[in-house]
DNA sequence: CTTAGATATTGATGGATGTCGATGTATAGA
DNA sequence: TCTATACATCGACATCCATCAATATCTAAG
């Protein structure tokens, strides 16, 4: 079935390709990996991706995260919207609270797109 | 002699910590490092990146690589000085032509950054 | 139902960024 | 020295983006 997609999404598309230094990565591949790193290309994702992933559980509340910065709360949340659109970290509402948790085999695909020999 | 060092350069930074999902990333280590991503985070770059380090010998002509896009040759100029000013790229003067080569460790570094276990 | 707390959305604003045309600089050859 | 070619820089423009204050939404508790 992903065969007949004619767009993949960035996530999809981090998975499918030979790393970046084995062949020239076609165009359209380009365009859509390039949100993710877009995504991640700030310090304060990067902060919030890391702090998430290196909790207990792997996963944090929108409260723990908002303490951790100084920073307004509506900023807060929308860098996590845009990591979350992105497909980096999911999200999971129990009661008040909403928790984010990092979806490793993103980041790691990204990596091997990167780095891979 | 990088112990005295009050700031490190993205290239150095990268190379410094522990993975993302580790533990969390200082502050002052995520502004370092945002750069290095933020260059890689467009898709012109990308593909940049990629033709340079697929290319034989490792080091591409920026006549080669002006034509393997629909943009215009200062534009692409500028894309090959943010990669370049990033770290990521060499630059190489032989007569009139100027050849770019990928610095394959900062990938590898900003791989292990990402995705590193 | 009303209130309080947690998170998201909206609208505005200043600053960064991708792109281009025009121009500058350097090198090789005639 | 003059010209042609390769690449970089400059200045301008439109768009995008990070941030905030204000407000909305949702849920639990009383």
């Amino acid at each position: 079935m992903s065969k007949s997609q004619l767009t993949l999404t960035p996530v999809e598309t981090v998975a499918c390709c030979s790393p970046l230094v084995r062949e020239p990565l076609a165009a359209d591949r380009a365009e859509s990996v390039a949100p993710l790193l877009k995504a991640l290309a700030d310090p304060v994702r990067l902060r919030l991706v890391s702090i998430v992933a290196a909790s207990a559980g792997g996963e944090a509340c929108v409260c723990d995260l908002n303490d951790a910065f100084d920073l307004s709360q509506p900023t807060i949340s929308h860098h996590l919207k845009v990591l979350h659109e992105a497909g980096l970290l999911d999200r999971t509402k129990r009661g008040v609270w909403v928790y984010y948790a990092v979806r490793r085999e993103v980041l790691s695909d990204l990596a091997a797109l990167i780095g891979g020999a």
